[in-house]
RNA sequence: AGCGGGGUGGAGCAGCCAGGAGUGCUCGUCGGGCUCAUAACCCGAAGGUCAGAAGUUCAAAUCUUCUCCCCGCUACCA
């Protein structure tokens, strides 16, 4: 069977989720369940980055110890996916043992491969604050957290030999065109790379949360390097039944700001061990809230769980899919949202449904006829979109459908109607929401399912979305979607 | 600074790569139609020197050059 595996980035969980992390799994989840639709075995893949002095330092200012702190943020990562119906098969976590034991063979693999050497860390240290700073995160010479003087160290530290992966990483990039989404993207990194590259440094001695340096255990292993591995580790790298039979990956969807470490960090890594590279990195937009960055100092980080229950899952899923093109950074604000809810979800397909329903329900005839409306829909175009993960292109291509629906039922004006007229044009509104109901299934799924209730049938497959006679048993049910009252 | 993206009626966008009357979409405003439907849906109208300048061309939002403005990335924030 044709698989389909998909990843989100795991979550570094010094802080709960926000709408930005919301985004990226939902696009994620998106392309799971069509997947699923069409019929592959598909791996959805999510989870939490756990190790690292950002974390030691946040459990220690909670008063708790790493692993009970980790534990219960995890926690909060999985209770904001169960709220949002995010359909993952797993999640990963880099404390988790599995996890630990893959890094540590990976790291002795590539060592083997002389692609690891032992050097000296410089760099800087800010003591209150307890992490470390690049010479490029330096604000001024002081530290770019608190602004206080910084202290040079030096240690002993392992490095990966990045540097020698550059030219292949080119010829990669040259030769696939579509390994970074979007275009403007894999030329960033291209420009990048072409320039200086420098190895990476993979281990801290004086870092204790972390997972211990299989070839120096006074070391232990860099966030990073430890946390890219989880797309593998998570298969049960190197023996896993699931890894022979989902790696390479289909797609990691990550955010903009960490591009570089999927494009070519991780490829490097994979390379240097001799693993098959993943298919595609694709790169989404940011979200401001309310026309400003997101950020814990200004206090505008929107609760996702807090939304999802104030409005609907699938009406936040709803509106982060359609506000924005996910190349493009866009913004959050309750106002749009409840505009979408009044002005798509509930004036758009909530009132097309009750409406047909409404007409269904008092027709005693036989609904059937030949389809009038199957070229308003271009299932070719929202299977290409699907293809390119343009999860937002789609979602408006089928929106234009559900609108082309409306419009046709003010054309032929069924309430006039009677006979066999009517029964036909029945059965093209119905058959086109019986559609729209499973099209919808990976953008709304308790919608869909909705949907699918009060029409009396079963959610199909994407092969189902054409124009035959309707044979559900139509009883309708309460609107999809309520109206949400704007206080002036 | 380097690299990348953007500046299109009141708002948000498409259109640009492969030039052909300012075309389109969503929201907002105004007018109308309809009454099956959650005061919903449908139709129509107003509104733009396509950031600015120069150039190429019979023809430029679209190609070239320059200028101004906004945003992002630059080694661990989705």
């Amino acid at each position: 069977m044709e698989t389909f595996y998909v990843t989100t980035p795991i979550y570094y969980v010094t802080a709960k989720p926000h709408i930005g992390h919301a985004y990226t799994t939902i696009i994620a989840d998106i392309l799971a369940r069509w997947n699923r639709l069409l019929g592959k075995d598909v791996f959805f893949l999510t989870g939490t980055d756990e190790h690292g002095t950002k974390i030691e330092k946040a459990a220690k200012e909670a008063g708790k110890t790493p692993k009970e702190f980790v534990d219960e943020v995890a926690n909060t990562y999985i209770e904001t996916w169960k709220a949002l119906n995010i359909s993952f098969d797993k999640f990963i976590r880099t404390t988790d043992k599995e996890h630990e034991k893959a890094v540590s063979e990976f790291i002795t693999r590539i060592w083997d491969n002389k692609d690891i050497y032992k050097g000296i860390y410089e760099g800087w240290y800010c003591v209150p604050d307890e992490t470390f700073i690049t010479e490029m995160e330096l604000n001024d010479g002081k530290c770019p957290e608190c602004g206080r003087d910084v202290q040079k160290v030096k240690e002993d530290a392992y490095f990966f030999a990045l540097s020698r992966y550059k030219d292949d990483l080119l010829r990669i990039f040259e030769e696939d065109q579509d390994f970074i989404k979007p275009p403007s993207r894999l030329k960033e990194i291209v420009n990048r790379l072409k320039g200086d590259i420098k190895d990476l440094d993979i281990t801290r001695k004086s870092v204790t949360w972390g997972i211990p340096f299989e070839l120096d255990k006074e070391q232990t292993v860099y966030v990073w390097f430890d946390a890219l591995l989880n797309y593998i580790s998570a298969l049960g790298w190197p023996n896993g039944g699931k890894f022979i039979e989902f790696w390479p990956a289909d797609v990691h969807m990550v955010g903009k700001e960490i591009t570089w470490f999927h494009a070519v960090i991780w490829p490097a890594m994979l390379l240097a061990a001799g693993i098959d590279l993943p298919k595609t990195i694709v790169s989404h937009g940011w979200w401001t809230v309310e026309g400003k960055k997101m950020s814990k100092s200004i206090g505008n980080v929107v609760d996702t769980v807090e939304l999802a229950r104030k409005y609907s899952a699938d009406a936040l899923r709803y509106f982060l899919i359609k506000e924005k093109p996910i190349w493009e950074d866009g913004d959050f604000s309750e106002s749009g949202l409840v505009s979408r809810i009044n002005g798509e979800l509930l004036a758009d397909l909530g009132n097309l449904v009750a409406r047909t329903l409404t007409l269904a329900e008092k027709f005693k005839g036989k609904i059937e006829g030949e389809e009038e409306i199957a070229d308003n829909l271009d299932m070719s175009r929202i299977k290409e979109l699907f293809e390119v993960y343009d999860v937002n292109g789609a979602l408006n291509e089928i929106w234009t459908f559900v609108r082309s629906v409306n419009k046709y039922i003010n054309d032929t004006e069924p309430w006039r109607l009677g006979g066999a007229r009517l029964g036909a044009v029945l059965n093209n509104a119905l058959e086109a929401l019986r559609i729209i109901s499973i099209l919808l299934y990976p953008f709304l799924p308790e919608t869909s399912e909705s949907m699918q209730n009060q029409l009396g049938v079963k959610l199909g497959s994407i092969n189902e979305c054409k124009f035959v006679t309707f044979d559900g048993k139509v009883k309708r049910g309460k609107n999809l979607f309520e109206k949400i009252e704007v206080k002036q």
